[in-house]
DNA sequence: TTGGAGTCAATAGG
DNA sequence: CCTATTGACTCCAA
């Protein structure tokens, strides 16, 4: 017998204190929504309206959003899957990384957006829950009625496993080729040699992908891939802290409690990475733009998963000392990599406050890398700061 | 083409 | 079962 908690909107309070003028506008009005009429179209497609309904969304706040329909959802032993594939239209992996890195509102595209007004508008009415879990229900009774009845029933082919050829029945589709693509799953110490290289680079020239790709007996592909990937997440982690930071303070309810968790990409405070991967950037390597052909070897240690490579590359501070400080760039000018200096001791207290530094300076290399390629297109020109 | 945003879907842990 | 992670894909804009 769960009950009706929530009412359509109210949340308000918020504090996004920021430099930034950004009056919270209002938003509790939500787009009068009568209820039943149109309650959830089903996933799929819809009538018409939900694209429409995210143009005239009022900015929604991601955060409390996702937060209550954790809540709720928890609350009523209903998983990531059945709301994802029933509500959102979404897959469970999907659902989970939505609901624990919402980015902000302002940053998301309409398609992006789509999903949390589907969620505002399931929290909109309680009875979108009873309905959820009578699916639930049914689903399960489905289950069991078929595990129990199709006993005699061969098993229905899905994932062949690997090199097993079944005499009987013949697989339909002579899918023999194995084409089921094993899923790459990248090694610890591949993933940490990629982060270096990260550290290095962010964004590496197709030589360097290439010759990383070697390096580390993967296909370009996957390395391609993985930067994509890598950017796109630290990116996103960035957001996050920024919305925590934002609402630091005290107001929250039941505040904090699970917000501990998330660290996650940054921890490698200061010295010490143990495996932690700092974001702090290395001697920058020369502006190698466009075709200026690059050099660094980038040690690969292929095996040993122990820091410590001996010949260090060129620069790279001995030690590999704290202080990224003044970066020993050469002439190449810009293209230093920032790496904020153990800035004002005010905003070291916090170890998140470390890391989100971190990732802002990873933030600044990558504006720097659009600038320079901005700039080499544009062959000089005005370009003044 | 390249990079970003969204997702999917295989997988690893519980 | 469920959830979290993550390499690969699809779309799109510049």
């Amino acid at each position: 017998a769960p009950e009706s908690p929530l009412s359509s909107s109210e949340e308000s309070i918020k504090s996004a204190g920021e430099l930034s003028g950004q009056a919270p506008a209002l938003e509790p009005s939500e787009p009068s929504d009568s209820q039943p009429s149109t309650p959830l179209p089903i996933p799929g497609h819809s009538g018409l309206s939900i694209q429409e309904l995210v143009a005239v969304s009022p900015e929604l706040d991601t955060y409390v959003i996702t937060k209550k329909v954790k809540e709720v959802l928890t609350d009523n032993n209903l998983g990531q899957r059945l709301f994802g594939e029933t509500i959102l239209g979404l897959t469970q992996g999907s659902v989970s990384d939505l609901l624990a890195r919402p980015k902000p509102w302002h940053k998301l595209s309409l398609k992006g957006r789509e999903p949390f007004v589907r969620m505002q508008l399931w929290l909109s009415d309680p009875r979108n829950v009873e309905k959820l879990m009578d699916m639930k229900r049914m689903e399960k009774k489905a289950y069991m009625k078929r595990r129990h009845s199709s006993v005699s029933e061969s098993q229905s082919v899905e994932s062949v496993p690997p090199g097993v050829d079944f005499g009987p029945g013949g697989s339909p589709q002579h899918q023999q080729h194995q084409l089921k693509k094993p899923r790459v799953v990248l090694a610890p110490e591949e993933k940490e040699a990629l982060k270096r290289a990260y550290q290095q680079k962010p964004y590496p020239s197709p030589k360097t992908i290439e010759e990383l790709a070697n390096q580390l007996n993967l296909k370009t592909s996957t390395v391609i891939n993985w930067f994509h990937n890598y950017r796109s997440r630290i990116r996103r982690e960035l957001f996050i802290e920024e919305i925590q930071a934002g609402a630091a303070g005290e107001g929250r309810e039941d505040s904090l409690s699970p917000a501990a968790q998330t660290g996650k990409v940054g921890e490698g405070d200061s010295c010490n990475g143990t495996e932690a991967d700092r974001i702090r950037s290395a001697g920058g390597s020369g502006p190698e733009e466009g075709e200026g052909g690059d050099k660094k070897e980038l040690s690969g240690d292929g095996g040993a998963g122990t820091p410590g490579r001996s010949p260090a590359p060129p620069d790279s501070a001995p030690t590999d000392s704290c202080t990224p400080g003044t970066s020993n760039q050469r002439e190449g000018g810009v293209a230093g990599l920032f790496s904020f200096p153990e800035a004002t001791p005010t905003t070291a207290r916090n170890p998140r406050d470390s890391s989100l530094r971190k990732k802002k300076a990873a933030n600044l290399n990558n504006i720097i890398h659009r600038l320079e390629k901005a700039a080499s297109r544009e062959e000089g020109a005005e370009w003044e700061f």
